[in-house]
DNA sequence: AAATTATGTCAGATTTTCTAACATAAAGAG
DNA sequence: CTCTTTATGTTAGAAAATCTGACATAATTT
């Protein structure tokens, strides 16, 4: 895994990046719009993905976008990298095209 | 700053990725192999390109190298680099040759 | 023999994080 | 226009993480 998506942040550094509150960044998360990881003592880590996830997230709350919304549109462009993904493996499958 | 170079990860999870005891982490600041940044109220971070160079630490020691002969390595390597940007940016300056 | 190196461990203080609860303004739904 | 939900703040107490400084010690170096 690369280190953009290393879950290795605490939530007070994310705090700091983000400008977010820790209120905020937990709510978000119990909405389902970001995933940071435990550890076995019950402590959120998170990636610089998820920073960047969290920006998006401030953005679209500046222009009144419920977290509802935000979440079905976070899904969709995951589900677009999805299938980039599906295809670049089809056509690497079929026609060795890489390398 | 690239994530490989941002401070954000605390000893802790430093301890986790390398394997190194919290003292053996602070023990090698101590000798200026590493130079994690510190929060205001003073909780060390570190970035991922000081976890590779713990990971290097340790191999060495385990080779049985002393922090001191680890550390000149560091910086000649580090002087290194920046030769190589030195002269990178001579050559760009005079011959324009990026892009 | 004496000093240094490289760790472990302990103790107490400070900082960070966690959960759960209560409060509330603003927005949405019926 | 009431009722509910959303999005946040705040507080409180507990638990986890980190900090410094000290003492101990085996192994090396001097």
């Amino acid at each position: 895994m690369s280190y953009k998506h290393k879950k290795v942040i605490s939530i007070g550094t994310v705090n700091e990046l983000t400008g977010l509150s820790l209120r905020q960044i937990r709510y978000y998360e119990e909405r389902g719009l970001i995933y940071p990881e435990r550890t076995k003592r019950g402590t959120r880590k998170y990636s610089f993905s998820d920073v960047e996830i969290l920006l998006q997230i401030a953005d679209k709350r500046e222009e009144g976008v419920q977290t509802y919304e935000i979440r079905k549109d976070l899904q969709k462009t995951k589900k677009g990298k999805v299938m980039e993904r599906m295809l670049r493996g089809q056509l690497n499958a079929h026609f060795k095209m890489n390398k």
